[in-house]
RNA sequence: UGAGGUGUAGCGCAGUUUGGUAGCGCGCUUGGUUAGGGACCAAGAGGUCGUGGGUUCAAGUCCCGUCACCUCAACCA
């Protein structure tokens, strides 16, 4: 007998990469694509990605964004005019030189981040204080030639969302540029059921030609961090390079100052990756594909697919993603297989059931069964898929908080992160000395604490200027 | 680019030391019996052994070249 998904992978804590390979590839979330680097997102993995977008899409018109697009190719000329931009994505912008059977007089770059672009249709759009503030936001892909890749972790070619947004003042570009961070931290915690870790980047982690950029930091189960998602204050950096001026109030031409920010297809991974146990997948009830799977038990007997259909009818009506598996796979078969897909619950229902008037149900996030009546399902369900979200972020919470450690010295932080914890230690403001932490413990400074708690440095024992969370990252 | 490793059926692998008919498990196809935690029986389909050359009566196996991929280091949503 092949061995069982379970015993296939190792210890979650232990071979942890191994154990997501396994998990995205066995639940047919994509294939590996046929160019290194690149994943091909299978029905099942983009349906959780199409989950993202719409709850991602009425946050965003809330704020007062409306979607756009952007094109895939930019004029080299574009990339170059930001110079810390253009210097900090050159090694991994991926570069058309040829088309239509000419080689190009520009090279096309494929966008790595639409910036540039988006910055030059701006810097033509707007003119006057009335056509800000401007906000725009885009689904797209875009190609970061990296050189180590794993699906939704760190692929070639990555779908996400960019938003871009122009104003008049710094402060009302600040101001933005936390509240979407708020946004993402909301959406992280609603719908991922996930933790996170807001605050601001240092020097060295931030996005290049930015003024500051903030971030959201999730921890993984093997305690290591994932960057997931960014928000940066670009000040007047891009609207100086992209001509972006306005005639204020007073008759005045000024440049406006701008932000944007991004989540990816790397969401998928954190979710995997923060939820995910021995069994597989375990996907927040907001985001998965399918919320209530149906397994009829003796399927053949008179009066079982019929009840299934009849419940799974009733579950649809009440806006449950829902799905009867009426495969001629064995119930244990059928059991396993969604277990590793992740479905947060699941119904058994049998002919011992059917004459009880009751439903076997199954949360994913447990192992317990219990009986329910049928005739109250779609009550039932609904605070039972609640129920499931809060619980996975409490865990989630708990485990996160449980693992930050404080660190006075390099070799506490080594320690710490060693444990699989972020830590939490002063930083005197000096890149030396966040470089010095990164080569003794292999960790880098995740965001900025929100109290500034630490006294000294954890790299040269001087005074610290902030406090810094740092950790290993994917 | 520095170091190590792997290429054999859709997937995971054995076979290479010592050259001698291409194997196993899973999956797939067909039929039947089953069904409350990855069922069982039977029959079947599927491979120019990454690739080019060489040695040999004979190469998956030995020799030389070459390509691809993986892991770690370096770079990153």
């Amino acid at each position: 007998m092949e061995k069982s998904f379970v015993s296939q992978i190792a210890d979650i804590d232990g071979d942890f990469a191994q154990w997501y390979t396994d998990v995205v590839v066995k639940t047919k979330l994509v294939d590996y694509g046929p160019v290194k680097g690149t994943m091909v997102i299978r029905p099942y993995g983009y349906a959780i990605w199409e989950n993202i977008q719409s709850e991602f899409n009425k946050r965003f018109q809330e704020n007062g964004y409306e979607n756009a697009y952007f094109p895939l190719l930019i004029p080299m000329s574009f990339m170059t005019k930001e110079a810390e931009h253009v210097e900090g994505f050159a090694p991994e912008v991926a570069v058309v030189t040829h088309a239509g059977g000419e080689k190009l007089a520009e090279p096309l770059c494929i966008r790595p981040t639409s910036e540039t672009i988006i910055g030059t249709m701006y810097g033509k759009w707007i003119e006057s204080w009335r056509d800000l503030p401007l906000r725009m936001n885009q689904w797209a892909n875009v190609m970061r030639w990296e050189k180590t890749t794993r699906p939704f972790l760190r692929t070639s070619e990555f779908l996400w969302q960019e938003g871009h947004s122009v104003f008049a003042s710094a402060e009302e570009a600040e101001e933005e540029t936390l509240r979407m961070l708020a946004v993402y931290e909301e959406f992280a915690k609603t719908c991922l059921a996930m933790p996170v870790l807001t605050g601001k980047k240092t020097e060295k982690e931030k996005f290049a030609g930015a003024v500051a950029t903030y971030g959201m930091e999730a921890m993984m189960h093997d305690g290591k961090s994932l960057q997931s998602g960014t928000s940066h204050y670009l000040g007047q950096n891009f609207s100086k390079a992209f001509d972006i001026k306005f005639t204020d109030k007073d008759g005045a031409q000024k440049y406006g100052y701008t932000m944007s920010f991004g989540v990816s297809t790397r969401l998928i991974g954190a979710i995997i990756m923060t939820h995910g146990d021995n069994r597989g997948l375990v996907l927040p009830p907001v985001v998965a594909p399918v919320q209530v799977v149906i397994v009829p038990i003796a399927s053949k007997k008179a009066g079982v697919l019929e009840a299934c259909r009849e419940l799974e009818e009733k579950l649809k009506k009440a806006g449950v993603r829902v799905k009867v598996d009426d495969s001629d796979n064995s119930p244990g078969w059928k059991f396993n297989e969604w277990e590793m897909k992740g479905v947060p619950i699941r119904i058994e229902l049998g002919p011992r059931d059917i004459e009880a008037g009751k439903m076997t149900v199954s949360r994913r996030d447990g192992y317990e069964k219990t009986e329910l009546p049928l005739g109250d399902a779609e009550n039932a369900v609904a605070s039972l898929l609640q129920e499931i979200s809060e619980n996975l972020y409490e865990k989630a919470k708990k485990r996160m908080e449980e693992r930050i450690a404080d660190a006075d010295t390099l070799g506490e932080l080594l320690k710490g992160v060693d444990g699989g914890n972020f830590v939490r230690a002063g930083w005197c403001g000096e890149r030396a000395c966040e470089d010095k932490v990164k080569e003794f413990a292999q960790a880098t400074s995740r965001v900025a604490a929100k109290e500034h708690t630490a006294c000294k440095c954890v790299a040269c024992g001087k005074k610290a200027a902030t406090t810094l969370y740092f950790a290993r990252a994917y």
